[in-house]
DNA sequence: CTATGTGAATCGCTTCACAGCA
DNA sequence: TGCTGTGAAGCGATTCACATAG
C-alpha cells in the first residue's frame, strides 16, 4: 500500500518539514563550494542566491535546524556545512548497492557525486551472466543470485534500482526482504513496499513530459491551437493521429522569444472540453 | 533569477495545478499499460492504485482536464490516454538534444522511454573531439561547435544537459541563446536562465541524501544518537570527524525492522543545538 | 544599523464527504 | 445503486514583515 513518496503520513516524529529536507542538499552543495573558496561567512541572501531559492525560505529552513547564524553577520560556512551534513546523516558512511548495470546503472556507478557525500557503492548487481565478473567503475559486477548475501555482508540499507521496469518490483522485494529500507528507483514503475521502507523515484521520461506540457503552453496557445481545440470538442472515440506539427509551432513561437512568453500567458486561454473558460487568476 | 522549478509564479494562465501536471505522466503510464491489456474502462479507484496515488486526488486531477468519466462506470481507457497525451503535448513530436555524452548522456540516448512518448533525440553533442563522429545509440556524436546550428536546423526547443557541473551553465546559455526554452538538467548545479525558460533538475546525489536523512531517522534515534547529541551540543568550530558507524547502527536498527519504525517515530526527539526541544507539532 | 529568526498571513495542494448523474 | 465530480475543510509550505540580537 505504501508507495511513492509518502513519508510516514501520520507520525512525523517532530520534524523538519519534508520540503526543507529536500532543500538541505542544495544548501550543502552551495556551502561546500563556498568552503572550497575559503569563504568564512555568508548571508542568507547570498547563500539563497547560490542555492537558487529565496532568502526567507532559506532562513525558515535553517530555523528548523536551530539558530546557527549570527544576527547582523550571517552564517559560518564551515559550521553550517557540518551541521547540515550531520542532519542529513552524511557524517556517516552509507553503503549502497546498484542493481541493474545497463547504461544507466553503469553511469550511476561512475557518478562521482555518490562517493563524495558519504555514499559508497558496495556492489554492482546484474541478472545477466554476460556481465557478471566484468569490471564497471572499478568494481566487479556480481550476479543477482548473490543479492541477499551482498546486502547482509555489507549491511546495506540503501538500494538503487536501475533495471528494466519488468524486473524492478521483484528486485525491490528481494532488496527489502534482505534488509534494505530505502530505495532509489530509476525504473519506470510504481513500486509497492511495506511500511517503513522509503522509495524515491527518478523518472527521466516523466520530467521530459512535464517540460513538454509547459513547452506546449508557450508555443501552442496563440498559434496552432485550433487543432487542439477542434479535437477537444470531438466526441469520444475519435482519436486524432499524432500531429507532428510541434516543430513548426515551436519555431514560430520561438521567434517571439522569452519576453513575449510572459506577456502571452496573461491573455491566453486553455482549450477545454467545456469550450472556453476565462482566466480565473487575474494578473 | 528564474531558476529551479518556479513556473510562472504570478501569471498562471488558468491552469492545471503544477502538482497535477506532474502526475499526469504517471496516470498516462498506468493507462497505457491498461490499454495494452485491452482493458476498456477503469474506475478511479483501480487507476489510482496502479498509479500509486489515492483516488480522490486522481479524480480531482482529472476534474481539471474536464469531465472525462462516466458516473457509475469509470473512465474510458483509450479516450483518457488520448486526452492526457494531448494535454501533455505528447501528440506532437518534440525533438530534443542531449549535450554531454558521458556515461549518463549515453544512457539517456539509449533510454527507450524518450522515443516512446513523442520525444525524438535530434542530436547528441559533446565537447570532446575524441567522441565526435562516434556512434552512440545509432546517432553520431557531434561537436559543441555545431550546437547552435543543430538547434536551429532541427527546431529544437528542449535540451538535456548531462555535462559535468562546470560546463553546464555555459551550455545552458548557448542552448537558450539558440532558442531552447526548456531544459532538463542532470548536472549538479543551479542554472540561471531568463524568464520564460523552464528548467527541471534531476540530481542523483540529492535524492540519495534525502533517503539518507530518513534512513538516519529510522536507524539512529534509539541507538547511537548519543554521538550526534553530544556533537550537537559542541561549541562552534569543533568539527567532528566522519563517524563511519552507520553500518553498525543500521544493522542493529534493521533487526527491529519495518514495523518497529512507526512505533519508534512517536517517542522520538530530535537532538538540537539547544539541547532538547519538545515536539512542536502535537500528534 | 544590519541580517537573523519567527509569528502571522497567505497560498496551494490534499483530503473529506456528499450531491448529482448514469 | 455505484462511481464520478466538486464545494468545503484541513493542512503544510511559502511569504511577509518585524521584533530581536549582535
Amino acid at each position: 500500500m505504501a508507495s511513492g513518496r509518502s513519508h510516514r503520513p501520520a507520525t512525523r516524529s517532530r520534524g523538519i518539514p519534508e520540503a526543507t529536507v529536500a532543500r538541505l542538499p542544495l544548501y550543502l552543495r552551495a556551502l561546500t563550494a563556498l568552503s572550497e573558496r575559503s569563504v568564512p561567512t555568508v548571508s542568507s541572501e547570498e547563500l539563497a542566491a547560490a542555492a537558487g531559492v529565496n532568502s526567507a525560505k532559506l532562513r525558515k529552513d535553517f530555523s528548523y535546524l536551530g539558530s546557527y547564524g549570527t544576527r547582523g553577520v550571517g552564517y559560518d560556512v564551515e559550521y553550517l556545512v557540518y551541521q547540515i551534513s550531520r542532519e542529513l546523516g552524511l557524517t556517516q558512511d552509507w553503503p549502497v548497492v546498484i542493481v541493474g548495470i545497463g547504461n544507466l546503472g553503469a553511469a550511476l556507478a561512475n557518478y562521482g557525486g555518490f562517493a563524495s557525500r558519504g555514499f559508497r557503492v558496495a556492489a554492482l548487481i546484474d541478472a545477466d551472466h554476460a556481465l557478471t565478473g566484468r569490471n564497471v567503475a572499478g568494481l566487479p559486477v556480481r550476479h543477482t543470485d548473490e543479492l541477499e548475501d551482498i546486502i547482509r555482508d555489507n549491511q546495506v540499507s540503501i538500494g538503487v534500482i536501475a533495471t528494466p521496469a519488468g524486473a524492478a518490483q521483484e528486485v525491490c522485494d528481494r532488496l527489502v526482504a534482505a534488509g534494505v529500507t530505502s530505495i532509489l528507483n530509476f525504473a519506470p514503475t510504481v513500486l509497492s513496499v511495506p511500511d517503513g521502507v522509503d522509495v524515491r523515484k527518478v523518472d527521466l521520461s516523466i520530467e521530459l513530459q512535464i517540460l513538454a506540457f509547459h513547452e506546449q503552453r508557450k508555443a501552442g496557445e496563440d498559434l496552432g491551437e485550433a487543432v487542439a481545440a477542434a479535437s477537444a470538442g470531438e466526441e469520444k472515440g475519435g482519436l486524432a493521429p499524432r500531429a507532428k506539427t510541434a516543430a513548426a509551432k515551436a519555431a514560430a513561437a520561438r521567434t517571439a522569444a522569452a519576453k513575449a512568453v510572459a506577456a502571452a500567458a496573461g491573455k491566453t486561454k486553455r482549450p477545454g472540453p467545456d469550450g472556453d473558460v476565462p482566466a480565473v487568476m487575474p494578473a
